[in-house]
DNA sequence: GCAAGATAATCTGTAGAACAGATTGTCTGT
DNA sequence: ACAGACAATCTGTTCTACAGATTATCTTGC
């Protein structure tokens, strides 16, 4: 009654498909679930590093959130403006900012955070406790390998053997 | 030695943040495995659906596979100048045109299918096979309660259900 | 102590993609 | 035959990411 329209024949298959699928479904749904959160997932992103205070400055969080530093800047501009995080300056380079969160900050953060794992049981509806847990873990053990492979760059060799057997 | 580079604290609970970079990490790796196929992924996708003959139109595949309705058109085009696909005249419609793959096309086909292959197996190369079976079906599973939901028009009661508690 | 190079943050300009809207040719129903 | 709907295409606008230059600061070597 509901499955009136079908995954498409072949791509249900292509794991790339499904991958961005799932991505683009929890995407639009946590988009709406951030709307009035400023710089919505990213900013999200931003004061939750900002409050692990894990970050020595701005590119440096940048490089571990994957941003480009001209975008760091301003999303941070919007979230200063919203009084979720400040900028403070790093007494021992003056060349940095700090990113700090505000009390306010850490208390939208703690709001989103309920929010978005509303939206993680509404994209994995179709998912058991158990499963939506084992889930999880494979995407960890999935983002933890490649992070550990320097990213992007080892990439290019296994493209290049894909292509050598033609 | 190699996990120098580690999950950002708070971060690696977020199930938006996890599927995302594992997104990425795929769309970047068969990116570079697609690099000479026109159009890329979508590319792909268009050909994949052509070669399964389940679109009546250029606009039906733009829908089944979620492009917007220009985007396809020049799509199409650099698959024609590339001598995968041709527009066939629908001769029960003549404004429609049917999609319809080349002999070259069904094996450049085949080829970057196998690649995806080897790119999947990279990608998911922290799980071992019976993982992988179980992630891919679970993929599918999430996707298709998401597509038989409607895709994005349900989401909108999820967040305002979210945003009332408060 | 100071010039030379590196680095953090910012600003500017640009290239590319996505999308809305208008246009042309065609079909369908009355 | 005429009005409205629809397929494909074209045009123009908007938005975003990114490269490159700029300013202030730090570090190093001499």
């Amino acid at each position: 009654m509901k499955t009136d329209r079908e995954l498409p024949a072949g791509l249900d298959e292509t794991m790339g498909w499904l991958i961005g699928q799932v991505f683009h479904a929890h995407l639009t749904c946590s988009q709406r679930a951030l709307a009035d959160f400023p710089g919505t997932q990213r900013g999200y992103m931003v004061v939750n590093a900002a409050v692990n205070g894990c970050a020595r400055n701005q590119i440096d969080m940048a490089k571990q959130l994957g941003l480009d530093r001209t975008v760091m800047v301003y999303l941070v501009d919007q979230l200063v403006a919203a009084g979720l995080v400040e900028r403070m300056p790093d007494p021992n380079d003056r060349r940095s900012r700090i990113i700090v969160a505000t009390d306010q900050g850490r208390a939208r953060l703690g709001e989103a955070t309920q929010m978005l794992r509303q939206v993680d049981d509404h994209v994995l509806g179709s998912l058991d406790a158990d499963e939506r847990q084992r889930f999880r873990d494979m995407l960890q053990r999935v983002t933890a390998h490649y992070l550990a492979g320097g990213g992007d760059e080892r990439d290019a060799c296994v493209v290049a053997a894909a292509a050598a057997d033609k």
